[in-house]
RNA sequence: GGCGACGUGGCCAAGUGGUAAGGCAGGGGCCUGCAAAGCCCUCAUCCCCGGUUCGAAUCCGGGCGUCGCCUCCA
């Protein structure tokens, strides 16, 4: 089966052929380290991290380059405000991102190459666009000459002549056309600055992803990511200087994220209706973002709020006590009888199902909320299994149900969702006092007080006398520590944190 | 004004020609000493109008509405 992508260049679903096999070379825009990066960032950073997952978990080579922005005209007026130097605004937003991305779950990228790490390669790929005719210089600064590209407008479907009627820029009486845009600027007083043969000056921003994408992947190189706002002009920007500089196409499948919005509008910095990353992170656990982010395609524009978040919190969760139930169950004694091989082949058939739905979902566009519905059948399949009677399990029964386990584990791994870690704080001491309250206790081992606390509590229900039974179980819940009462037993379970 | 995307149940969201996945929330029921977890049932004909077709949420035309890009933007 291939896989199967919609690519901005031909507004088309296409049959995703790495140029070379097995191996796929992609590049996605990074963040300009101008301030923390907000949630609508950390979409676009999710969704390109889950397709270079996804892909390398269906077995290709992934080279994944991201770019950071450390210079720019932002990062410059930042520093301005804060009183402090572009060198320094850069350095601690850079630390920023990079922990943030970290807390999200981020893959590290193959490459995650700097502006200012590569200003003679931008120098150089200047030089050739001039040499080439296809840039000018005016005083200290370089322009690309849009006309002199003739594939210009063709990712972004604009005609040259419409953005040119369209356009709100104020006119710069430097360049020889409103349309064309600055390779490099000449630095202005207490600006920062590097040599380059039209004197001191700064890259312009399309051209870093340009060099950098060659530097690190070559020419023609497989997938192009970035969010959708910048089709246009960043991404035309960088096709034109990169197929105009090497004469050769620049990337071969071009993706675009859609936008986060709150109240069904765009959050941008500029707007102020953003909440950054590392404050949501605050609240919530990476895994539960994940989850909200792909329960919607990425293309799609997603409307995110905290409710939205509870919610997909609570889906988490269902899939959460699902394997923790399993590994309970685990530990039951078997019985011979167990469920019924009709119920068991209902079972397997369902988890090779899902794992089908799951795989096909995702070769189709990378359709994460139709995969996740495959894996909630499963969970439903899996939830009917152990409930179908009050009987125990056989040890068949206990095999079935740990594919189960292992195929979630696995597919949401494969999405960058983590669920079913290991939760093992141990129990609070405080559980010896009142299991020396409660079942007369005397060590001071916690885990034996437990034990004691539930073997006072199941002597209690047998003798029917529930106000004792529950008052180990509300004592137990005063510690997070809650007992749910099975067919097979007491099953406790130790809540979240602390 | 130009270009593009979208409009599916209370909320969110898959599905893009064959009769509506999934999540959250609500109602009813089962299980339970009570609970928790879970299961079952229940809750849509897909913005409107017209057309193509044996058949359309799915294709075409028109309308209404929302969003994005056209300026830095993930």
């Amino acid at each position: 089966m291939t896989i199967r992508l919609y690519n901005t260049l031909t507004r088309r679903k296409e049959e995703f052929e790495p140029r070379e096999e097995g191996a796929v070379a992609m590049y996605v825009c990074g963040p300009t380290v101008y301030n923390h990066v907000h949630i609508g960032n950390a979409r676009t950073f999710l969704t390109f991290d889950v397709i270079r997952r996804y892909l390398e978990w269906r077995g290709f080579d992934v080279t994944y380059v991201q770019n950071i922005t450390d210079i720019d005209d932002k990062i410059i007026a930042r520093a301005a405000e804060e009183g402090s130097s572009a060198e320094e605004v850069a350095r601690v937003y850079t630390e920023a991102f990079l922990d943030a991305m970290r807390e999200l779950g981020v893959a590290k990228p193959t490459a995650q190459p700097r502006a200012t790490e590569t200003i003679p390669e931008m120098i150089e790929m200047t030089e050739r666009l001039i040499e080439r005719e296809h840039a000018y210089v005016v005083g200290g600064d370089v322009y690309f000459s849009v006309r002199s590209f003739a594939g210009y407008g063709r990712l972004s479907g604009r005609d040259i002549e419409e953005v040119r009627s369209g356009a709100r820029v104020d006119v710069d009486e430097r360049k020889s056309d409103p349309l064309d845009f600055a390779l490099w600027k000449a630095a202005k007083p207490g600006e920062p600055h590097w040599p380059s043969p039209w004197g001191e000056g700064r890259p312009g921003w399309h051209l870093e992803c340009s060099v950098m994408s060659e530097k690190e992947l070559g020419v023609s190189f497989d997938i192009h990511g970035g969010a959708s706002d910048l089709i246009f002009p960043h991404h035309e920007n960088e096709i034109a200087q990169s197929e105009a500089a090497t004469g050769q196409p620049f990337a071969r499948y071009w993706l675009h994220g859609g936008l986060l919005q709150v109240n069904a509008e765009k959050m941008s910095k500029s707007l102020g209706n953003f909440m950054l990353l590392r404050d949501v992170l605050d609240r919530y656990p990476a895994p539960v973002v994940r989850l909200l982010m792909l329960q919607t395609h990425y293309r799609s524009p997603l409307d995110f709020s905290l409710d939205r978040l509870d919610e997909a919190r609570a889906a988490y969760e269902r899939i959460e006590t699902l394997i923790r139930n399993i590994r309970w169950t685990r530990g039951t004694t078997p019985t011979m009888e167990g469920r019924s091989e009709e119920e068991r082949e209902r079972l397997t058939a369902a988890i090779s199902g899902a794992q089908d739905s799951f795989v096909a979902e995702m070769d189709d566009d990378f359709n994460t909320a139709g995969a996740l519905g495959a894996l909630f059948e499963l969970v439903r399949a899996a939830n009917t299994f152990m409930t179908a009677s009050d009987s125990a399990l056989a040890t068949a029964d206990l095999v079935a149900l740990s594919d189960v386990e292992d195929v979630l584990v696995e597919s949401l791994g494969a999405l960058g969702v983590e669920i079913g870690g290991a939760r093992q704080q141990g129990y609070p001491p405080e559980v010896v006092e009142l299991a020396r309250e409660l079942a007369g206790y005397r060590g001071d081992d916690p885990a034996g007080a437990v034990d004691a606390l539930l073997a006072a509590r199941a002597v209690a229900r047998t003798e029917r006398n529930w106000a004792a039974a529950d008052a180990v179980r509300d004592g137990l819940a005063r510690f997070g520590i809650s007992v749910e009462d099975t067919a097979q037993g007491a099953r406790i379970t130790l809540a979240p944190r602390s």
